[in-house]
DNA sequence: GCTTGATATGTTATAGTATTACATTTAGCA
DNA sequence: TGCTAAATGTAATACTATAACATATCAAGC
């Protein structure tokens, strides 16, 4: 079972909860999640794990549903724009988003031993890159936020 | 002249200095600050900006010492290593270290407009990523703190 | 001084990540 | 219907990074 926060929990409830929020939201903002963006985020939900893009390509091929790497970056393009996923730098990765919908701020416990990743809600402004930020006058458009780390299991059984 | 903070700054003095403080480090913890590392971290030093490893390479290039990417990558593990650089991972660059000298948990304000990066000094356990792991139990080992936005200069004159 | 082992460098090849460019198709709308 | 914008199909290529192995350098101990 994958985690959440490293905890267990309901999972095809939250994979589908988290598509019915996707198909409302595009339809009240008029986005078209296509067939080939919605299993690309059906993909990523299917893990609290952050997936390669060649990883998303490789299961939409088997899909039949695109086979070039535009097709991947296309589709994790508007799931980034949309809020639905979100890139995590330090591995070159994407994940679906936890914390639906709002425009948000996410920061990132990755472990490095499971490949889990947990998702914390921030905001911008708060904490010390915010008082950086005001201090030299800086404008803050989007933070990376990531740690990387051991998640409890992998504390405990330090395997692979 | 390049920004420190976005502030103007005695820059042949800041790489100067900087260049003996690593001489004096590698000096005393036995680490070798051979030509083609000394000459990287010199490279990196002479802006305020993030370098990718191949800007890297092609300067290093020139001056004839090496051609293949491991050249660059080597020495950028290195200096990353020893803590004299730091990679930004929302650029896939590197920059070198602002706080020469103990480990740290650097944080930075880098301008999407004219790519200046200025570095701030964070501690991995404080802040809304510490607390969150902290309640996940979950223990960081590395921290990827980054602000993307625009420095003071470019708001004023939203040039390229 | 010589040997040895560890570290550093030289070099080729390749893996992994991402974008450009352009042709074609589809969907919404005047 | 015909127009326009958005989405998709596809090939080629650019950018980032590492693996693998040969060679060279250097310091420690004999």
């Amino acid at each position: 079972m994958p985690a959440f926060g490293f905890q267990p929990h309901d999972h095809a409830d939250c994979i589908r909860t988290t598509l019915a929020q996707a198909d409302a939201y595009c339809a009240q903002h008029k986005l078209k999640l296509t067939p080939i963006r919605r299993r690309a985020l059906e993909i990523l939900l299917a893990e609290h794990r952050a997936l390669g893009a060649y990883d998303l390509l490789a299961v939409l091929a088997e899909d039949g549903l695109g086979t070039a790497p535009p097709v991947a970056y296309r589709a994790l393009d508007f799931l980034t724009s949309a809020g639905f996923a979100h890139k995590i730098e330090g591995l070159n990765a994407y994940i679906a988003c936890a914390h639906f919908g709002a425009d948000h701020s996410p920061a990132f416990l990755i472990c490095t031993s499971c490949k889990s990743v947990a998702e914390a809600e921030t905001t911008a402004t708060q904490g010390r890159l915010g008082e950086a930020a005001r201090a030299a006058g800086f404008t803050i458009s989007r933070t990376v936020v990531e740690a990387l780390g051991l998640c409890p299991q992998c504390q405990e059984a330090p395997c692979a």
